[in-house]
DNA sequence: ACAACTACTGTGCACGTTCACAGCGCGGTT
DNA sequence: AACCGCGCTGTGAACGTGCACAGTAGTTGT
């Protein structure tokens, strides 16, 4: 990255010429640029008119060093790449953040931590200052990557509650287990009484909560037999599902942790010359853009992305502003269509 | 953003410390860590020990500010934000590039610029020199950021042929009209005779490439009942599936412009009572994730992605190096799976 | 009348780095 | 012996901004 210089870079106008153009001082239009007080409106309108002639824009080099801030923020990724294209969820929440952040003029910065190599990277880069916060999409349990951030006490939202650090960082996430509840019951009352599931990985908030939601509803009906534990990928979905109809032929239903799961349920249902719902009613988790891509569509639990990633945004602009960690848990909404 | 100074932030070794440390100058110490030329051995072995005991690492902002380089790059994304999570074909490019830059250790801003407020603070946005190039995924033609950001002088590479631009704007691209003759090819060779297809829209190079080469192998046999335009997405290719079996009943297969919306033209035939691939051959493009995932599985066309983006990102420091905007043109491969 | 306050303005400094330059010692050539 | 070139080193300047401070003019209060 060396060579000659842009067409952009060269002859950018400084404060400096804004100051001129207008006739005040750098200080002046420091101040009427930001926030505008104790500035008179004559040098304010030419400051403003100034710009506009100039066509300046803050150097936000410039301005990082001297505020010791980055005005923006990394939008981590732990899970592996796969999975930010196979799961819509990944997508949604990073747009989510992305939109929510542009409003206030914070650019996100993409960062990946799947592997040993990535991790230190992007560890390094954070350190660095290259960043105010970190939004960390990260569900499994157990990543050195949480603590080396907390360590180095730059402020962190995580998606979902990161189990063994609650109460020391932030996060939001949706009412997984009340959700998950609302999906058996609602099995239950189609009258399911063979009801399995298929889990997330039990080292993730969504593998642990879920399944908890599904044994509040059963008890003792949630015999082993009827659980198998998915990975939250397509293929894992799939073979879950091969594993249950193995161990339980009989079953009449299954709640799948999530819909990229449920779709790759209802592939192996389907080849096995099951009716969905006649046969087997199926229920998902997301209310993902897969859901209503399905044949039959999927009846699932809607997660509050929207608020989800809101309220990500909130909380880590709340602790860069200095406030202590948080958290925020969304409700869910039972979504009915046709599995079911 | 403004309160607190974060704990990272506080006390954070600057390259002084590391002078001191290793009892060397500031001049040494930046040779040391910027190639090392010019340094004795004993200095550089000095100056990396003194880097480990402090944990120094160089503040971005400064170094921005004095080479006049930001070091990263803005991944730009102007089509409907919908498209990031329901086409992986986004997802796919996003994390190509990003892996890719990552290794070079260039982070990648992602912004949108869907809508003209988006498009405004996205353009100032990448003026402002907080980015020194830009990739730029925008399908279709006439977007006025395209001529902006050409305008500004910083360096763009386009994914995808930039209509009306050629030669002046670097992109990458998979040669899209040799691979709809290889699909087109492959669907004659099994037997069908009325062959339909699913355009992109028809201001897009994929819609107008694409088309080209499935009327170089028909001629006089693409008739206009077998076209149908979609734009991309599942709902488009659903809405034009439905178009063609009222207009032409008797098709036999058909060449989709996307796996997207080839999921949702079979979805239709499926409701329609038509088997796939007995009654209807089904062709789709792109070879994305979800060419897999669909019953019966998609034969399609693979775009090389990997190799496009890093083709993208190769033109794209090319630029920034000072060297005029050149153009990679991708071959495509046929994939036959289920569907034909 | 003078002091005190308010509203506004200009100036020096600092942020942390890279780069150009000058200085140094040392070995080899004139 | 004086000179030159070479490898290495330290130092000052600059990048463009925000902020603290000092200063000015005008207004209010006693």
């Amino acid at each position: 990255m060396s060579g000659e210089r842009s067409k952009a870079a060269r002859n950018r106008p400084t404060i400096h010429d804004v100051a001129a153009a207008a006739g005040v001082s750098r200080g002046t239009v420091s101040r009427a640029l930001n926030g505008g007080r104790n500035v008179s409106p004559a040098a304010l309108q030419a400051v403003l008119k100034a710009v506009r002639t100039t066509g300046y824009v803050a150097n936000p080099a410039a301005r990082s060093l001297v505020t010791q801030r980055a005005h923006s923020v990394a939008f981590v990724l732990t899970e592996p790449q796969q999975r930010l294209f196979e799961d819509p969820n990944f997508s949604i929440l990073l747009q989510g953040c992305t939109q929510e952040l542009a409003e206030l003029d914070v650019p996100v910065l993409l960062m990946t931590a799947s592997t040993e190599v990535e991790r230190k990277r992007t560890s390094r880069f954070i350190a660095a200052g290259h960043v105010d916060g970190v939004l960390l999409v990260s569900s499994h349990t157990g990543n050195p990557l949480l603590e080396e951030l907390r360590d180095s006490g730059i402020p962190v939202v995580a998606c979902g509650k990161p189990i063994g650090h609650e109460g020391q960082v932030a996060y939001a996430a949706a009412d997984d287990r009340s959700g998950a509840r609302l999906m058996v019951e609602h099995l239950r009352s189609r009258g399911r009484r063979r009801i399995a599931t298929i889990t997330g990985p039990p080292d993730t908030p969504g593998g642990v909560e879920r399944l908890a939601g599904y044994r509040d509803v059963l008890g003792p009906d949630a015999s082993p037999d009827l659980i198998a534990h998915g990975d939250y990928s397509r293929a894992g979905g799939e073979a879950a599902m091969a594993a249950l109809l193995e161990r339980a032929p009989d079953l009449d239903a299954v709640f799948v942790a999530s819909d990229l799961m449920a779709a790759g349920a209802l592939n192996v249902l389907h080849d096995s010359g099951r009716r969905v719902p006649e046969d087997v009613a199926v229920g998902g988790f997301d209310d993902s853009s897969i859901a209503t891509s399905t044949r039959p569509a999927l009846t699932t639990v809607r997660q509050p992305f929207q608020r989800i990633t809101r309220e990500m945004v909130r909380l880590l602009l709340e602790q860069i502003q200095g406030e202590p960690p948080a958290a925020s848990i969304l409700p869910t909404e039972l979504v009915v269509r046709a599995s079911t």
